[in-house]
DNA sequence: AAAGATCGGGACTGACTCAGTCAAGAGCCT
DNA sequence: AGGCTCTTGACTGAGTCAGTCCCGATCTTT
């Protein structure tokens, strides 16, 4: 379950991958146009300053930016910054393995297999997308050019 | 994240499968065998045996027992028993949508297109994957049979 | 140098969930 | 009747989630 620190960077993110280029955006205004509790926001910023994706200036003309282009952020980098590995077992985490104290044996437990096939596939789709992706996909759906397959 | 209570259930249901046919399985062998505390065990094969997935037997020579063919008992089923939806989202879930409350306008959200990817992506391995399956697969492994391809 | 705008950091909180434990009860078999 | 099982309900201690509050530390502009 993606934790609602990760959802509002995901959503704070995209506010700043559509402004990139363009100067610093306050968290207040991102905290406004987003509708996330502004100080709980500040924390989770800090956090993806700590590793890299953002950057920020101080004082008057100050706030948050991104680290680099959108292309290169993905949904993935974002997610794990804010709730940790993305695996649903740490046996089958890639950048946080941890053995199952209990396992007898890792090669033939059949509940490490499924799960690690789940972990891959969560990657892949959260490791290939990126905040320009996300952009661009909200563009065209925008723009009518999408059948909305995924509508309710 | 899956939780202990869904790991020990898929550990204890992987002994029923195996024991299917052959009469009921105490709780304290399903807790010695696979090394779950007894008393949270208990727990949890009841809200199995609620959702139909196991049936009890009281009494001398009574113990859980499988309700159906393993070949019917999906890993996605019991996971969802114990920890509810798999969607990282709700508002992505099947099982138990729920709109997000700050949510503008769901047909453009980018984030939720690619939650709906992995809900997607999981629901399908998960679901496809029966107690059958994973008793197969671990036969194979241990014939030496696969190449391993996972194993760190 | 001072004022005002901005991010930064620490401590704190209330509600909730996780991972259990304990005690007593209810049903079944011999 | 008596022992073997599952069943139920209450309880708990630790930890996490989702914030809030207050006081700094820095930067820009005047």
């Amino acid at each position: 379950m993606l934790s609602k620190k990760s959802k509002y960077a995901l959503k704070a993110m995209m506010v700043l991958a559509k402004e990139y280029g363009q100067g610093p955006v306050l968290i207040s205004d991102l905290a406004q146009r987003e509708d996330i509790p502004r100080k709980f926001l500040e924390l989770i910023l800090l956090e993806l300053k700590n590793q890299g994706l953002l950057q920020s200036k101080k004082g008057k003309g100050g706030g948050y930016f991104l680290g680099r282009d959108p292309q290169l952020i993905s949904v993935g980098h974002i997610v794990r910054v804010l709730d940790g590995p993305i695996a649903p077992l740490p046996c089958v985490s890639k950048m946080a393995y941890m053995r199952c104290r209990e396992c007898r044996d890792e090669r033939t437990c059949a509940i490490r297999f499924v799960m690690k096939e789940v972990r891959d596939a969560t990657a892949k789709i959260m490791d290939s997308t990126s905040l320009a992706d996300m952009l661009r996909q909200v563009e065209t759906v925008v723009n009518g050019k999408e059948p909305l397959s995924f509508a309710i």
